[in-house]
DNA sequence: TTGAAAGCGGTACCAT
DNA sequence: ATGGTACCGCTTTCAA
């Protein structure tokens, strides 16, 4: 910045404000500009950040980037943050909150401005440290009971309800659910116990639950749960799935045995992914919109970083829980 | 770090030097981490990089997040450098060479210990930035004639005739190709021209090609994508798809429409996406391992950052192609 | 093994 | 509108 200044024949402070985009004489704004241009210069973020004790960062904490949920979620917050000049840092807990804790941790290292974490889980010092750190936090896809500071989801216990109800309503009464066997994906069991509930409720018999492959399962564990499924009750009439892939792959294992879905067995899925409006027959599922999660989440974070500005320096943990909404929607499947 | 230094009666050196993991008895490293503990200190890695001049960042540029086979060469490279306590900087063009520009820009402020981008197209300035930085670079997915520094990836036009001639191989003759419109996808444009190519190598007669919605092209333009064809070539004996996203939507299509595949037409696809092993019929594919490409990618990266070590401070650009291997798999499609 | 001082490259603050 | 100076929090270097 010295080399740019001299060249330029001003002060580093006055290059510093024409980056910042402040106060600078059209003339002087022109000929530091030229300088820049002229030697490369490329500003150095860390100096940038340790100076005014503030980064450009937003750490960003989604179980896993293959998914397009939460990849579409991502896209959400890229869209709301990029414009104000922040940056994210993504970091893909692989569904682990050792992982996530760990990525935590490391993150904080960087002075993110803020954060947003999928899920109510946590290890206990992930809290500690998230509060000790006192950056807006924002927890994403789920209705923590107790939310570290704001969140941006909804219930998957009730979204899952509604689609036993909705299921019962076609006049389904023994129905089963397919879900993955580990105990890691939280979102996934929340389904699982309002399918259970549900059921419960509406009186509907035992639940016929089959739980396979490391969660989240995908598109390949959906044939073997399904042949499982119809294995220990023949007689079921109707399948929810914990995803839409899982969904597909078990739609795709009754087409291979001959199995009329939905006429033999109906099948519906969860999270309204593109595969459920594109394949044959067309999938039954619960819509999410996973990409308006990352906006809100996004909005949620900017407005506390906003009157964050406008009190004292430190923000106050606010609990402001945004619902995001999701349905039923109906197609071939079931 | 004064803090810690002097709650736990040290200097902010022997902290430090803790934090590193270097040379200090074991009497004041306990001392220390409990001071660390109790304090609950974050290291701010702003300041350790300005101090230091070495950040643990690389940057990371893929089109697009949501693909799997991208996330899948991210998941590569994760594994393979953040094990060497490096931090992936992740940004996502979305197909466009400006964005890529920007984003360049933007992370060379951070300072990355090394970058990797994707395919071989970029901007001049995108070229000049890079050049100017130093640092190494590896481009994946491509076979860049002339590569900036490293690459790690395979030739789309050969992969492409390869598929053209096993579906020769399997009696087609009429054979059409469907893929995206737009002129962002090179690694897509690569492949449409390895079909001209080999249709043409082979005396195949003229091409059919169907080019439809935004690139990268998915599931959901498969099917009319497959429409038009049929429409306009209805002799058409064999297709190939740009991606397997693509030729599943083709192969629904079909489905709907009571045409057999592959006893009516043939279909394949490219990339070997998970959907391809488990949907009915399953894909006719070219397998390629992205997860793969991250991992050379990083291996390559984490060579020249050992041996830039080594020699000078300055890596000297070296030219190392590395040559990922692909193939096609037969299944039941085509 | 440990400590003191300098300085990394910017920005805040105050003065001009 | 512009410049001077201190200082952000850490690591490097050298000395003890």
């Amino acid at each position: 910045m010295s080399d740019v200044a001299s060249l330029a024949g001003v002060s580093k402070m006055t290059v510093s404000r024409v980056l910042a985009g402040r106060s600078a004489s059209e003339s002087t704004r022109a000929r530091v500009q030229r300088a820049i241009d002229e030697l490369g210069y490329v500003a150095d973020a860390a100096a940038g950040a340790l100076s005014s004790g503030r980064s450009s960062f937003v750490a960003v904490l989604v179980p896993s980037m293959s998914s397009s949920n939460f990849s579409d979620t991502v896209s959400g917050l890229t869209a709301v943050l990029e414009p104000q000049g922040l940056e994210l840092l993504i970091g893909d807990t692989d569904y682990s909150l050792e992982r996530e804790e760990r990525l935590v941790r490391q993150m904080l290292r960087h002075q993110p401005r803020c954060i947003a974490l999928t899920g109510a889980q946590h290890t206990e010092a992930t809290r500690t440290l998230l509060a000790r750190s006192g950056v807006p936090v924002v927890e994403m896809w789920d209705q923590p009971a107790h939310p570290i500071d704001m969140s941006v989801g909804f219930s998957n216990v009730s979204a899952a309800r509604e689609m036993v109800r909705y299921l019962a309503g076609k006049g389904h009464r023994r129905i089963g659910f397919i879900g993955g066997a580990s105990e890691l994906d939280w979102r996934g069991l929340d389904r699982l116990k309002g399918y259970q509930m549900e059921m419960k409720a509406l009186g509907l018999g035992e639940p016929r639950v089959v739980r396979l492959g490391d969660s989240p399962i995908t598109m390949s564990h959906g044939a073997p749960a399904m042949t499982e499924l119809l294995e220990r009750w023949p007689d079921t009439e109707a399948v929810m799935c914990v995803s839409d892939l899982s969904a597909f792959g078990a739609i795709m294992e009754c087409q291979r045995r001959g199995i009329a879905v939905p006429g033999k067995i109906a099948v519906a899925g969860f999270g309204n992914f593109e595969i459920a409006a594109c394949c044959h027959p067309t999938i039954t599922t619960v819509s999410v919109d996973a990409y308006g999660i990352g906006r809100r989440a996004g909005d949620a974070l900017l407005a506390a970083l906003a009157d964050e500005e406008g009190e004292s320096a430190t923000h106050t943990r606010r609990t402001v829980k945004t619902r995001i909404h999701y349905g039923v929607v109906e197609r071939e499947s079931a």
